[in-house]
RNA sequence: GGUUCGGUAGUUCAGUUGGUUAGAAUACCUGCCUGUCACGCAGGGGGUCGCGGGUUCGAGUCCCGUCCGGACCGCCA
């Protein structure tokens, strides 16, 4: 037997018990007449006690050859400290220890295994295993546990059945990019990893399967971000019989079950918002609304007042950062300097001071009186002691810079606490966008999304303006959730193929089994999938999701601990019919 | 594809205008220490300054190239 009990389990209940624990050594602390082990595993520390009275002289002799990481197992006896550690949960007690056994060795780690570790990002990947064992990422992949389990639980209760879909799947050419897969049985031919279940879910709804959900990997070929991993993890559901606001109470009542048994949060009604007035008030369509500076539109207040630089744009957009009217000149220049960088792109930014006395003091004093700024502050909703800031420029570029400086300011404020969570419905989002690079509309969820019936009649005479039956949960200013009403009927999503430049015969070799099976009887059917990942580091409080996920990949999609992705042998190749030729570059 | 920040001891970092033998903290090793828990005290070992080239009497420092890592833009139905 390696443990009678784990190195969390004991407490002052245990006095006088005899047990056995096993573990690693966190820490050995040396005072001479007496030594004590920190012997930690998964569920905690238990404080290992040696000294020169109790403790046999051969015993000690190990303890000092012993080191940090060295995995042991113990036995001894349960005893009250003389000085007590109110801040672990077995801070009272401590072993004495009789026997002591090296179940291995261990060289010394390359980064401290402590809370706050000295480990960089780096090297905490290549020695991931040393990684998790730190509180915080163990926490991480814990909690992550808990919230894949009140997923099940929750869906489970409301009927979903939990089916998995194939990995080995085919390309296509709508979307991200695949990882492809070469098929050794079919000479030339890939599999492609799946970007998503969408279309094997739908046919589960034409099997009549009713109720769907999978947590399950999903794989694009993309560039990386913190909040981005070649592959990562959806909670995919589908549901069949469904209108829009069926799904959007089924998944509210998800997201709050998640909320409430993992967090101890309840949350009311979530907020909706339709993708127009988004962009109209936030410049975005996933808002962080844990905090306002909303913005307001100053074209009627600002043009044909004899500043060029406004007169001639398409939109005077503005928004009000809360106290910052006594930001300084360089203050506000290192703002203007940061919106002018290339990631953000502005040509420049007006500033105006509301000062405390409800004057004002503005980079555009000269154009604008008094009592134009005080109408400029009331349509931002400004108070005295804000800082009003204003862009000007084509509609949809100066939103999103002004966008990214709301963001940023909120940063700054403190305004996004990782303790509040804003969640938030996006809908009407427009069905298609328009995509200057390639001359042709492009799917703004995918090609299974349905029109509103409303907007029809618009889909030949200007397929732009349509709006679809698709939706978006947005928590803390995060895409968390995204998910349509799907088409169910041959005619209209070949309609929408060929809306997307697919030909009859391309949309037939990409997705005929798709619309085969529609002539089969397809109900009506939505869905929505949420990204697992990120959904998880949001309610830890976190962006960066790859300290939720076991083995993530680094920016540039390697994994540094075992070193992929990698050449393969010649053989192998061969075996693949795979002919690699050098680029000329 | 692009922007930007970084790479110096096992680790995290400092290193001024280019100038003697490249420092600190921590980790590691040795000794001491009558209750530690970030233990304390004393001592010690530890460096291809990412790599290549250039400028210079002299380069961790300046220039060019390159590799690696982080963040971001494009991209991500």
């Amino acid at each position: 037997m390696y443990r009678s009990h784990t190195c969390g389990a004991l407490s002052i209940n245990n006095l006088n018990q005899k047990v056995t624990l096993s573990g690693w050594i966190q820490k050995i602390r040396d005072k001479g007449f007496v030594s004590w082990i920190d012997l930690r595993d998964r569920y905690g520390v238990t404080q290992l006690v040696f000294d020169t009275e109790r403790t046999p002289e051969s015993l000690l002799k190990t303890v000092q050859n012993l080191g940090r990481e060295y995995v042991i197992q113990i036995s001894g006896t349960v005893i009250e400290r003389e000085s007590k550690n109110p801040n672990i949960p077995t801070g009272e007690i401590e072993v004495l220890v009789a026997n002591l056994t090296v179940l291995n060795t261990a060289k010394t780690p390359p980064f401290t295994i402590e809370d706050k570790t000295d480990g960089g990002e780096d090297l905490r990947m290549k020695y991931r295993y040393l990684d998790i064992r730190r509180n915080p990422v163990k926490q991480n992949l814990i909690f992550r546990s808990q919230v894949a389990i009140a997923v099940r639980n929750y869906l489970s209760g409301q009927g979903f059945i939990e089916v998995e879909t194939p990995y080995l799947i085919k390309s296509t050419p709508e979307g991200a990019r695949d990882f492809v897969v070469p098929s050794r049985m079919n000479e030339g031919q890939f599999y492609a990893l799946p970007q998503s279940p969408q279309t094997f879910k739908q046919l589960l709804m034409v099997a009549g399967m009713d109720k769907y959900f999978q947590i399950v990997r999903c794989f694009r070929d993309e560039d990386l971000r913190a909040d981005r991993q070649p592959e990562f993890t959806q909670i995919d559901c589908e549901m069949a019989f469904v209108t829009q606001e069926d799904i959007l109470e089924t998944f509210e009542g998800l997201t709050k079950h998640i909320l409430h048994h993992t967090k101890g949060i309840t949350v009311e009604k979530f907020p909706r918002i339709t993708y127009a007035d988004a962009i109209k008030k936030y410049g975005n369509d996933k808002p962080d609304i844990r905090f306002g500076m909303a913005f307001g539109e100053l074209n009627a207040l600002a043009q044909g007042k004899g500043f060029q630089v406004f007169d001639n744009q398409e939109l005077i957009v503005g928004i009000a950062a809360p106290g910052l009217a006594d930001y300084t000149r360089k203050e506000i220049d290192a703002l203007i300097d940061w919106v002018k960088r290339p990631q953000v792109g502005a040509g420049g930014l007006v500033w105006v001071r509301y000062n405390h006395d409800g004057t004002f003091k503005s980079s555009v004093d000269k154009f604008f009186n008094e009592e134009t700024l005080l109408a400029w502050a009331q349509a931002l909703q400004a108070q005295p002691g804000d800082l009003l800031l204003v862009m000007a420029g084509s509609a949809d570029k100066t939103r999103s810079q002004l966008s990214a400086l709301r963001m940023e300011l909120a940063n700054r404020l403190g305004l996004r606490k990782a303790d509040t969570f804003a969640p938030l419905w996006v809908t009407d989002f427009p069905l298609l966008e328009w995509d200057e690079e390639s001359k042709r509309y492009h799917a703004m969820h995918h090609p299974f999304t349905s029109p509103k019936p409303d907007d029809m009649h618009l889909l030949d005479t200007d397929p732009g303006k349509v709006r679809a039956n698709a939706y978006d949960l947005v928590l803390n200013g995060n895409e968390i959730g995204g998910g349509s009403i799907r088409i169910h009927d041959k005619k209209t999503q070949q309609k929408m193929f060929s809306l997307l430049g697919f030909s009859d015969a391309q949309a037939k070799a990409q997705f005929g089994f798709l619309m085969d099976a529609f002539e089969y009887g397809a109900p009506p059917h939505g869905g929505i999938a949420f990204g697992f990942d990120r959904l998880v580091a949001i309610l830890g409080g976190q962006e960066t999701i790859r300290d939720f996920i076991a083995f993530p990949k680094n920016n540039a999609g390697r994994d540094v601990m075992i070193d992929a992705p990698s050449t393969i042998a010649q053989e192998q190749l061969e075996e693949l019919h795979i002919n690699l030729t050098k680029s000329e570059d």
